[in-house]
RNA sequence: GCGGUCGUAGCUCAGUAGGUAGAGCAUCGGGUUGUGAUCCUGAGGGUCGCGGGUUCAAAUCCCGUCGAUCGCCCCA
């Protein structure tokens, strides 16, 4: 066994892994350009003070921080990308275009300890919207999640958008008798009701004023789902409150319907987050079964910016990391068992017969073949054993095989179509026009992108 | 940071009172028949996660440690 192994909750990826890895982020950046975000990459480590500024001294412990040897600079790897995010932002905020959408696809790293569907290291697509407000750019990022979620082959009966909305939560939990001055406790609890005793939710529910009436009402309100379709009188109706204050969501409803959206979504007030900074929308993207924990997590951050130095800047995001994403699809059957599937196919798959001509003429046909754009592979191995060399072009899935053999004292070659299983014999002079061909018939097939 | 389970070749596993490691697949090579194959044949690869202890002797028992996994804490 190697005397070395990866660090605890880091992967290594072989070309299989990669392979499923690579199909996950181009689907994800195809989904944001599609929607017109554009990418954007910062530094894998900030200034440690970014962090801190941000989440407080207490988020130390959770990250990988470093000082140079003989620096007096300290630094973390980046846990999230956000406080990156409003930095760049902050820092262009006067030139930037209203709404400025910005997507990125970086790795990130927590130092926490590895659990099913938690690492240390990840890959985490954030999209986010700064500049605008309102119930159309939150939609704009929900229906880019959306987008990609559905290419990767999942369905409204797979996964499901909860939505709440701070503002209104926190008018529904006002009226249900909780105190101004207890939102943000009553928020935290709300949150954490899943996770703790009866008796400890009594307790803190006592904490917060709330008699024996107003906790049944308020665990009522943690458990409300409702289609997002709902009329908005029928929502305020089954949490006890005016229309009028469900005003936010009555538009993201507007929306989400007039997206297309609505089954991908529904009204979860027990969705908090626990981030201080959520302003207005938020959201999770759950396994409608509830497997796994949250496929992604977002919503409304309007003072972000300006915590990072810039002017005031309404700003809605969203991440969606693969790791969850990844079982949740390998449940479903949506990834390829063998991940070699989604490796990039040979064009061509060159093979020799051994002879002197055939050895010779073999690597300038393949650097020809290149040099056209085409995929061309070869075999290493020293056999003539056609059938064991056709065996290797149809291991690595070449489309067609390249046969130097006793064609070559015509000045020829033979080309067998490893898909359909035609052969023809071509002149070498026409090798290159006749795979290229061979290639633009096969365009419809999607390994081929990328 | 705290508990439960687990750790033998690249993969799936066997290894039966403790007696100094095995199979299938995969990989690599040779041979035969010009075509993804069959057949024949050979090889490489593990100090049994790592370290210590008990024993004449440990993959097997004990302790520690590292890693994986499940739960708690946390979840940006």
């Amino acid at each position: 066994m190697a005397a070395f192994q990866s660090p605890k909750g880091t992967r290594d990826f072989y070309p299989d892994q990669m392979a499923l890895r690579r199909h996950v982020e181009n689907i994800w950046r195809k989904a944001s350009v599609d929607c017109g975000f554009d990418e954007i990459e910062g530094p894998t480590f900030e200034h440690l003070s970014l962090f801190t500024a941000k989440s407080g001294p207490g988020i130390v412990s959770e990250l990988f921080s470093f000082r140079r040897a003989g620096g007096s600079d300290d630094y973390a790897l980046r846990p999230e990308f956000t406080p990156t995010l409003a930095r760049m932002a902050a820092a262009r905020a006067g030139t930037l275009s209203v709404p400025t959408k910005w997507f990125a696809i970086p790795l990130h790293f927590r130092a926490e300890r590895p659990q099913r569907g938690r690492l240390r290291e990840f890959v985490q697509w954030n999209v986010d919207l700064l500049g605008s407000e309102g119930a159309a750019a939150d939609c704009d990022v929900i229906a880019c999640a959306a987008l990609a979620l559905e290419r990767l082959g999942l369905q409204p009966t797979d996964v499901r958008f909860r939505l709440a909305h701070r503002g209104a939560s926190a008018a529904v939990l006002t009226a249900a008798g909780v105190a101004g001055e207890h939102i943000g406790e009553a928020f935290e609890l709300l949150d954490r009701r899943d996770k703790l005793s009866p008796e400890e939710f009594q307790t803190r529910a006592v904490k917060l004023g709330l008699d024996a009436a107003a906790q049944k009402r308020f665990a009522a309100i943690a458990g409300t789902k409702l289609p997002v379709s709902a009329s908005m009188n029928d929502v305020a109706a089954s949490l006890g409150v005016d229309a009028d204050v469900l005003a936010p969501l009555a538009e993201l409803s507007e929306k989400l319907n007039s997206l297309g959206l609505s089954d991908w979504c529904q009204w979860d007030f027990g969705i908090v987050r626990g981030l201080a900074y959520y302003t207005g929308t938020v959201f999770e993207v759950h396994e409608c079964a509830g497997k796994e924990r949250a496929i992604a997590g977002g919503g409304r951050y309007d003072g972000l910016v300006e915590l990072f130095g810039g002017p005031k800047m309404p700003a809605i995001g969203f991440g969606m990391g693969d790791v969850v994403l990844g079982l949740v699809l390998a449940d479903k059957g949506l990834l390829p068992k063998d991940g070699g599937l989604l490796l990039p196919r040979p064009d061509v798959f060159l093979i020799s017969d051994g002879s002197d001509a055939a050895e010779k003429a073999l690597p300038k046909l393949v650097m020809q073949i290149r040099r056209a754009g085409l995929h061309a592979r070869h075999s290493w191995k020293a056999t003539k054993n056609v059938g064991k060399l056709l065996s290797d072009a149809g291991k690595c899935r070449a489309r067609s095989a390249l046969i130097l053999g006793a064609e070559m004292a015509d000045g020829a070659v033979a080309i067998k179509d490893l898909d359909g299983g035609g052969q023809r014999v071509v002149p070498l002079g026409e090798v290159v026009t006749t795979l290229l061909a061979m290639t633009t018939a096969n365009t419809s097939n999607p390994s081929k992108e990328i």
